[in-house]
DNA sequence: CATGCATTTAGGAAAATTCCTAAATAATGA
DNA sequence: TCATTATTTAGGAATTTTCCTAAATGCATG
């Protein structure tokens, strides 16, 4: 976990893009429809969105005139276990080169 | 993880604060030991410091002249604890009540 | 091509964050 | 008590975040 991910976690530390990342995470879901489940204007989600996106939390895959949103679950996966090595475990744990 | 960890997620966010709980995770350290090892002023550590206080992260103990700041570890293995499950539980992984 | 729908980007205001220097507080010890 | 040391808090400037409304873009279809 390197300084240039506090971007990341950062990302993480803001409920409603929490919020996305489960929505979209077993099943890809439009910007609209995202939107429609929130409290947020659809201007607010779609920033959300963006934020996800720049950090690779998440990708969109545009079909036609919608875009539909998926969690990178396999980063996010990463950046989990980065930042529990980083913050938890002892120079022993590291694995070898 | 609830909203209002939101305050404690962007604690972690930021490397400086990381890299004191990683300092502070075996061995209590005093402020001025802190900031003697970090770039920043010792004001500025003592923000720093004062973040992880207030979320729970840390814990200070003041010994005369000294305050020496421990990362509350149980805590922290919570809080990743329960993003993880809050990010990548599926809904059957759930403890039943 | 014109219209409409889905979505993003622009612009801007309010609030929060980050970092610094300088001043305040707390504890020690001569 | 006075000076010294350890640390925090105050104050302030620069930057970032967050949210909104309004305007722009992209795409499909009549």
């Amino acid at each position: 976990m390197a300084a240039h991910d506090d971007e990341i976690l950062r990302a993480l530390s803001h409920a409603e893009r929490r919020r996305l990342l489960v929505l979209c995470r077993d099943t890809p879901r439009s910007a609209g429809e995202l939107a429609a489940d929130s409290h947020m204007t659809g201007a607010s989600v779609s920033e959300h969105l963006k934020v996800l996106r720049k950090t690779g939390l998440a990708r969109v895959d545009k079909q036609g005139k919608f875009w539909f949103y998926r969690t990178n679950t396999e980063f996010l996966k990463q950046v989990l276990a980065s930042l529990e090595a980083e913050l938890m475990e002892t120079p022993e744990d590291a694995p070898k080169p």
